[in-house]
DNA sequence: TTCCAGGGGTAGA
DNA sequence: TCTACCCATGGA
């Protein structure tokens, strides 16, 4: 077994911590969660067909990544950790604009300036679509349930440890039978749902990625992400956070229960009304909404 | 047993 | 654009 570190900087401000648990992105495998060290790791299966173990952690003011690999990493490889690191922590997102935001709109809020407003995610977007999917119509222990079961029916081994899984390639699922996918999983009515994008990633790959061109907006987007079997608002709100856009909030059963505990009375809710409460944060109200709602649950 | 969960697709109005 | 109905699965 060899060993390889890589350090970045991290700008500032920066809550590693609050990265891990502000959403439960970090719950979902192939990530695994180590509270008490502050850091998560995970298997990731390189363009070189390298799979390999991060272990991502920020105990100063640098992330570094540990990387356990059983072959000889080449530069190529390296770039990649590092690229697919910088995606998952989104250390390329400014966040200047909303914690002036935050600053002016007192607290809870407030509390967000020093850092907080990074949301992990995945390297590629195939796992985090295929992941939302997964949060749809079915408690949280559910979702952890069915993206368990597909990367380990379907992920590459990690070779020192053939236990630990990357998550699936778009090419590996796309080469079964639907009938053979359903049979390995226990996904229900969003077996064809996910079995068709890893059909469509595998075939045209580049139409994906133009979903993350920053030229194009937010409402464009967001039509080609309805046009995906299986999303509909709430998971194509869910997307675009994932894509570093926060103008959208996933309305389900979650924002639901927090309107009615928080804003309204009895049976009054009300859905325009409720959406309005973060209306004047423009282009950040998933992360106001998301941060209010940890606020209350707290 | 029944309900429903971090909903979405479809048909019909 | 809105509504009704159906969709697998499993926890409560």
């Amino acid at each position: 077994m060899a060993t390889t570190c890589l350090e970045l900087d991290l700008p500032q401000p920066f809550d590693f911590k609050n990265l891990l648990q502000a959403h439960s992105w970090v719950d979902l495998l192939p990530n695994c969660y180590h509270a008490e060290e502050i850091s998560f790791s995970r298997i990731e299966e390189l363009s070189s067909a390298k799979v390999v173990e991060l272990v991502i952690a920020a105990p100063d003011e640098r992330v570094r990544v540990t990387i356990r690999h059983a072959s000889r990493l080449s530069a190529g490889d390296l770039r990649e950790v590092e690229n697919r690191t910088r995606h998952m922590l989104r250390l390329d997102e400014d966040f200047t604009e909303f914690y002036r935001l935050c600053r002016r709109m007192g607290k809870p809020w407030s509390a967000m300036a020093p850092g907080k407003g990074r949301l992990l995610r995945s390297p590629g977007l195939f796992e985090d679509i295929v992941k939302v999917i997964c949060t749809t119509n079915i408690q949280w222990g559910g979702t952890r349930r069915m993206v368990a079961e597909m990367v380990h029916a379907f992920g590459s081994p990690h070779p020192l440890d053939p236990e630990l899984k990357a998550f699936p390639k778009p090419e590996t699922i796309a080469s079964l039978s639907l009938e053979d996918f359903q049979n390995q999983t226990r996904l229900g009515y969003r077996a064809p749902f996910i079995h068709q994008l890893a059909v469509d990633f595998y075939a045209g790959g580049d139409t994906f990625e133009n979903l993350r061109d920053g030229g194009r907006t937010t409402s464009e987007i967001r039509k080609e992400l309805l046009a995906i079997k299986g999303i509909g608002s709430y998971a194509a709100a869910s997307v675009l956070m994932l894509l570093g856009r926060y103008d959208e909030i996933p309305v389900d059963s979650v924002f639901q229960q927090l309107m009615r505990a928080k804003y309204f009375k009895d049976n009054d809710f009300d859905l325009k009304k409720a959406l309005a409460i973060y209306e004047e944060w423009g282009q950040w109200k998933y992360l106001a909404y998301w941060f209010d709602l940890l606020d209350y649950y707290q």
